[in-house]
DNA sequence: ACCCAGGTGGCCC
DNA sequence: GGGCCACATGGG
């Protein structure tokens, strides 16, 4: 437990040996796994899956169905998401967009290269590089790691790294772990376990199983 | 009454 | 290319 963690792959093997595997995504279907990810940033799960739980309630958890729904009525559903109107207008035009161009289909949208699919995500309102790598690696099944605000938190505290943007992060812990998507699935999941329950955003870490390397 | 939560996009310099 | 800001609900 005091072997040093000096890389994001030291760091992976740590928390699975400590919380043991987490599998996520939290989700019953690659579209919940779409959905899920634009309703829940920003905003804690529980908040999300209340929504979800609104749609799968009204029978409407459906591409197609999302697309032709009236904003006003998607809107009621999302509120417990916060930033509800955004999200609602959002999400009703992406699931638009992949009905028009996929015909409703997102196997088709995810046999792309990952970093076809990731451009075309990225092009899509509503989608930044965290929703999109959440949906490559968790609903596309693809290798693309995602980095969130306690990565970013987590790296800082044990000083792994220096350059916290997005980008040369994401690129710092692909080059650590072996290219593996089970990896990728776990570790994000663990982090945020990690993360939700010692990892705040003041710096106190009392009990945090990381607590001899934190700052 | 505060602060924060698994971000994103628009605007300004 | 980076620093602000709006977006909004629910739980501690």
């Amino acid at each position: 437990m005091s072997q040093s963690l000096t890389s994001p792959y030291e760091l992976y093997k740590f928390l699975l040996s400590h919380f043991g595997p987490q599998h996520w995504w939290p989700a019953e279907t690659p579209f919940e796994v779409v959905v899920g990810a634009i309703l829940t940033q920003q905003v804690a799960w529980k908040n999300a899956e209340k929504a979800i739980e609104n749609l799968k309630n009204a029978n409407v958890l459906d591409l197609c169905k999302i697309s032709n729904l009236s904003l006003e009525k998607l809107e009621v559903y999302l509120k417990p998401t916060g930033f509800y109107r955004q999200k609602a207008k959002r999400l009703k035009d992406i699931c638009s967009y992949i009905s028009k161009e996929y015909n409703s289909n997102l196997k088709r949208l995810f046999n792309k290269e990952t970093c076809s699919l990731r451009a075309e995500l990225l092009s899509l309102n509503g989608i930044g590089p965290e929703t999109a790598d959440s949906i490559i690696l968790y609903a596309a099944e693809k290798p693309s790691f995602v980095i969130d605000a306690y990565t970013k938190r987590i790296c800082k505290r044990l000083q792994l790294t220096d350059d916290l943007d997005y980008e040369p992060l994401k690129k710092f812990f692909e080059n650590s772990l072996p290219k593996n998507v089970e990896i990728y699935k776990e570790f994000h999941a663990l982090i945020v376990e990690l993360g939700k329950n010692y990892c705040k955003t003041k710096p106190v870490c009392k009990n945090c199983p990381l607590s001899k390397k934190c700052i």
